[in-house]
RNA sequence: GUCCCCAUCGUCUAGAGGCCUAGGACACCAGCCUUUCACGUUGGUAACACGGGUUCGAAUCCCGUUGGGGACGCCA
């Protein structure tokens, strides 16, 4: 048999990042096992599902390299089929119309409530003659449900679990305008697709149990379920837009690569024993569901910036440049002149090596870009004292005709030291802060190397002065 | 409230009854390396929620307590 996987986000809102790791596991998991992962756009609320929602959506999954296969599915465009099943159930006795109205059931709702009895629809139109019906309300359809017995689940990472049919309701199957309720369309698309594994958040837990009802009365095969762990928030509440709930366009603004977040997140929630860095290669080897763990995990930025770091450093240069160029060019304010292009990429590797995201590569290969002294950082200025400018003067003559080569201006500034009596770091830290403005960068003499002669002395100059 | 799920360092996790003096990673602290920072490297602090069982033996199995989460829509 072959697997088939789906994502099934609604279009509420941006890819958020559980859904992103839901979408990350059901690929993964086709992947290994040479099956089909398909997208369904879940849209069947009209009014709350949008066109910038879906746009959002994709452009996050292309993002994060979750290519799906075939054509996207839209939910609402196969209505039709979903309320052709529910007349289907109707035909067959295992449907029924209710004609109960929203304020009777908000009725029900509230004197359980009051009862402190479990909220649930009483079935009152469940076996009562349609004759009955009151003139002018449309029904809704109902599932007729067995009141008796337990309805069993075995999930792939929850294990098997029993829930007393007595604790689940009628669910409504089509509502009074004749459209088709999530908990129908999904059994039906699942089944019309062919999907073999359903894996999603364990928020859908407790709802299987009413699909399985409703694959039962259809007669069908039910899927394999896995239901995955939600992630929480740092404070370990659930994730809302004060904590991470991000959508995934927003990690991308914050200058981490897919790759690193495919990592983390796969990592939240699955193992591999103490792997940790895990290329998708060899996730698409390993990826099972036994290993799925079966507690809520909490956002963690500070190992996802880690990892990133690691990406980062693995990501060839030329790959790095189109990311990072676009904003090396806002932070300077003015296009970048080939010089400074030439120079970055030059640079990009020292810089690479200490920065943890694209945002801190592009801001630390910003001095490269421009021309004529840097603005120095605060704490830089601090320390271009009277000495030390004196000091940068020295330099600035000392190298202002010696070869510029790496290993030839190391020995001319070591030699410079030396006559001066002072020590290395004395000397390469001032001129760190002439070239740079700060007192973070790579190494000086690659730095004093890439940046040239003249714009060197302009620099040293400048500081000097 | 009812039902369901979950529970190992601060965080992510390894752990499928003896291999556990509970391992790794991130974070944190200290040392080394070094022209700064970062990388790297060495070491350190730090956890089986609690209480009962079962067993020769329990982080691992069972029950309860506590705590956290989820679901209870003519939303998905």
């Amino acid at each position: 048999m072959t697997v088939v996987t789906r994502f099934a986000p609604s279009p509420t809102g941006f890819l958020h990042i559980g859904g992103a790791r839901t979408a990350l596991f059901n690929w993964l998991y086709a992947r290994r096992h040479g099956g089909r992962y398909l997208l369904r756009v879940e849209d069947t609320d009209r009014q709350r599902s949008t066109a910038e929602a879906i746009d959002a959506i994709l452009d996050g999954l292309s993002w994060l390299g979750l290519d799906w296969d075939g054509d996207i599915i839209y939910q609402f465009s196969r209505a039709a089929r979903h309320a052709e099943v529910a007349q289907q159930l109707l035909a067959e006795g295992k449907a029924y119309h209710c004609y109960a109205t929203p304020q009777e059931l908000e009725e029900m709702r509230e004197q359980a409530r009051r009862e402190n009895r479990p909220m649930r629809y009483d079935g009152r139109w469940r076996d009562r003659d349609p004759r009955e019906a009151p003139a002018g309300v449309k029904p809704v359809v109902r599932l007729k449900a067995p009141q008796e017995g337990e309805t069993v689940v075995i999930d792939q990472v929850l294990g098997k679990v029993t829930v007393q049919n007595a604790q689940l309701d009628d669910m409504v199957l089509l509502r009074s305008d004749g459209t088709p309720v999530y908990m129908l369309s999904v059994v039906v698309d699942d089944h019309d697709m062919g999907i073999t594994h359903v894996i999603r958040g364990a928020d859908h837990h407790t709802n299987t149990f009413r699909q399985v009802q409703l694959y039962n009365a259809l007669g069908w095969q039910v899927p394999e379920f896995a239901h995955i762990p939600l992630i929480h928030g740092p404070d370990g509440a659930k994730l809302s837009k004060r904590h991470g709930a991000l959508g995934v366009d927003a990690y991308r603004d914050m200058g981490y690569l897919p790759a690193a977040l495919r990592n983390y997140l796969l990592r939240l929630g699955w193992s591999h024993g103490d792997d940790e860095i895990i290329s998708t290669t060899q996730a698409i080897q390993w990826f099972d569901l036994e290993h799925v763990g079966q507690s809520p995990a909490r956002f963690d930025f500070a190992k996802l910036t880690s990892l990133n770091a690691h990406y980062l450093r693995e990501t060839p240069d030329a790959d790095l440049l189109p990311l990072v160029l676009p904003a090396i060019g806002r932070l300077i304010g003015e296009p970048l002149s080939d010089a400074a292009r030439e120079r970055i990429a030059r640079g990009i590797n020292g810089v690479k090596q200490r920065s943890r995201t694209l945002v801190e590569l592009s801001a630390g290969l910003a001095f490269y870009a421009r021309s004529g002294a840097p603005p120095a950082e605060e704490k830089a200025a601090a320390l271009l004292t009277p000495a030390a400018r004196g000091v940068i003067a020295g330099v600035a003559a000392a190298l202002e005709p010696a070869p510029w080569t790496e290993p030839a201006l190391e020995s001319t500034v070591k030699a410079f030291a030396e006559s001066a009596g002072i020590k290395l770091g004395q000397v390469a830290q001032p001129l760190r802060v002439a070239l740079t403005g700060s007192t973070v960068s790579p190494g000086i003499f690659e730095v004093l190397s890439i940046l040239g002669r003249e714009e060197s002395l302009i620099r040293l100059r400048a500081a000097a002065a």
